[in-house]
DNA sequence: TGAACGAATGAATGAGTCTTCATGTGTTCC
DNA sequence: GGAACACATGAAGACTCATTCATTCGTTCA
């Protein structure tokens, strides 16, 4: 597989969720549901770095950074390799990425109504 | 209501995270991350529902059901309108049905390694 | 070997959240 | 008006989760 495809994921047509994948999808979606996490997803989709660098970038303590990584390693969003004494990480895997272009696309450009809306008086 | 144009978001080409959205986002998309209410806009993708059978479809009694509609109605994700002593709700958006779509696709199209990955050693 | 660096881990704390129970508000119909 | 229905709300409880502090593990280099 190479480069260039797009996943566009257009063709994911209608919600299909049964009581074995909603508990998926919400686990894996609470992973984008902070803002540390989202920030460090964010900087690794421009490019692998190491884990310092990253909790520098993304203004967070060294450890809140590592445990953070170790719950998107659990989950499979993002890889750590190590190289010399520095573990390089990155996106796991272009899906990733997608999903955060997606959410973020969508989350923009929901009329946002965060003004407490009466509940259908 | 009438659906128009599907929303490919494809022209997403890249996260663009500044601080304030950031909040913005992850607050949207924790409105996705717990089974409860991902059922809940799984349902109402597929159409407008009273609240009460709304919340027996999704197998939630009505008091929680109608906390979790609150939060999602506050986001403005869903919207409720009044019919006799009902409450009608729907999907406040194209993009949220889209939004839905794509989670699902993207997060089930994942090589997932749920498995406890170790940290690079 | 040992010092210095980079990263992971564990425990603890504090905040946030989901559910349940009980009650309140709004609406229809007799 | 009053009963029955539909939904919303508030408080309380258990639970989850993100961060911090201190420590440990692994690696490099002098």
């Amino acid at each position: 597989m190479g480069h260039g495809a797009a996943i566009t994921a257009q063709d994911a047509a209608r919600v299909r969720l049964d009581a074995d994948n909603v508990a998926k999808v919400a686990t894996t979606l609470q992973a984008l549901s902070t803002p540390s996490r989202l920030l460090i997803l964010a900087r690794l989709r421009e490019g692998p770095l190491p884990a310092t660098e990253l909790a520098a970038e993304v203004g967070m303590e060294q450890s809140a950074c590592s445990h953070q990584l170790r719950l998107l390693r659990n989950l499979g969003l993002v890889v750590g390799e190590r190289r010399g004494r520095s573990v390089v990480y990155a996106l796991h895997d272009d899906h990733v990425a997608e999903l955060l272009d997606q959410a973020v696309y969508h989350v923009e450009h929901l009329r946002l109504g965060i003004s407490d809306s009466e509940p259908a008086r």
